[in-house]
DNA sequence: TTGGATTTGTTTATTTTTGAACAAAACAAC
DNA sequence: GTTGTTTTGTTCAAAAATAAACAAATCCAA
């Protein structure tokens, strides 16, 4: 395998998935990662691609990346933390539910170097996954400019034709009498769906909105099996929500 | 075995392969390595092939394939002539199909502030209209992190669960004799479903495209009822999808 | 067949390419 | 900030490919 051969293949590789790492190229040009360093460089150089760390882009990719606008601003410290905490039951080779909620957002960077699956309604997440090891599975249906995700009937109808490990979700309120609530039905089945299709099913809620109720009430507590909350949530609380069967981890 | 002998068998050999090295033709030439060096040598100063270290390479292979940055920036200018064209066709509260093609993105601009519906496997074509007055139906699948677009069994599945008044759709080439040709098989199963869904389906196709081929011929010219083009298009060329039946505005 | 020219194969030296080792730099996590 | 990990660049030795030199074989014509 020469030069020429080895750069005929990383650019039509590059061309079909837009980028590309060292050590997957080195796999798949039978040669050492040094070499296809050398190469990128070379290839770099002429502008046919674009260097990245660890890899290779297409140039377009790299000019005009995908984005979406996220919100998480507000109680960001208490979110990284949940997140954190519920990347930590993850499995390299699972397949995840991600809703559209802004603490299920914050799994993301934790997340991107696994070799998952992810099926998603968020826009924010997608964008910051598409270029990662994650495998995306975005839902389909209409999109909902104001929460950068996607729902309604096609999306949920979506949601049930997969089967997954786990899903992580984000509701508005959730108390031990009441369950869980929402501000709009379109995101209420949505959280149903994800949930009622994952063998476990992650409630991740800043203590903030313990037992606390919104617009609708959609779901009883027993949808999700383990509530993953932050350190601030008072300690009798948290087990009231054990008494009503929930693992809680915080 | 002399010189034309294996002048004949070496071109036959490279024609058939692509590539191929000095030891192999030595061997199938039943010489050494080096009379095959002498004659790699005289070949390529003939223009018949591409010399390699270590072999040789054929012709059309050596050269560049054409860069996504290309795509995008070069041709320009016909490209949104083309997508205003288009536009124009569309009435307001239309419901409309469109695909990931550069040329359709450049639909964006001339609809955002139309009230229509448009459904679209393009993630571009969503970051730019998620905040105007076009309702936003995306396709649910795998998210193809190089086309930046939804491709997969279940995006097809999505899409013929709609029935659209138009169809945007591009592709990789198309020909008269050939009909429409793409570079993937994920892109074809789009573009076709995207087509048979739609009461009228508009092929947006720049002239460098005309009576091009590409990797997989996947369907008739028949599919698309209308082409629109650039005015770069010759007259003749236009003459000949005319009397296929398609009507073309250029 | 014989001499000369051409082509081919072998050996050797030179150049190019490659992979491994290791230090420097970039990045992520804390 | 710091630490630890990953990626990169550099240097160097080994391997591969090439070119050059020369010898052997082949061809052709008189």
């Amino acid at each position: 395998m020469n030069f020429q051969n080895r750069k005929r293949l990383i650019l039509q590789t590059l061309e079909q998935a837009g980028t590309a790492d060292v050590h997957e190229l080195a796999l798949l040009l039978q040669t050492s990662d040094m070499t296809v360093r050398r190469d990128l460089v070379e290839l770099a150089a002429q502008g046919l691609l674009y260097r990245t760390r660890g890899g290779a882009m297409r140039l377009d990719l790299a000019q005009n990346p995908v984005r979406f606008e996220n919100k998480v601003a507000q109680r960001a410290e208490q979110k990284t933390y949940i997140a954190r905490l519920a990347a930590e039951t993850i499995q390299e080779g699972d397949i995840l539910f991600m809703d559209c909620g802004s603490t299920v957002f914050q799994l993301c960077p934790f997340i991107r170097h696994k070799r998952i699956q992810v099926i998603t309604n968020s826009l924010p997440v997608v964008a910051e996954l598409i270029s990662s090891s994650v495998t995306i599975n975005l839902v389909g249906g209409e999109v909902d400019a104001g929460r950068q995700a996607i729902h309604g009937l096609m999306a949920e109808r979506h949601i049930r034709l997969y089967q997954a490990d786990r899903a992580f979700i984000g509701v508005d309120g959730v108390s031990v009498e009441h369950g869980l609530s929402a501000n709009s039905e379109h995101e209420a089945g949505i959280t149903l769906a994800m949930a009622q299709q994952a063998k476990q099913a992650y409630l991740l809620c800043d203590s903030s909105k313990l037992e606390q109720t919104s617009y609708l009430q959609f779901a009883p507590l027993s949808l999700v099996q383990t509530l993953i909350t932050d350190q601030n949530a008072p300690t009798a609380q948290l087990a009231h929500y054990r008494t009503a069967g929930l693992t809680v981890v915080s």
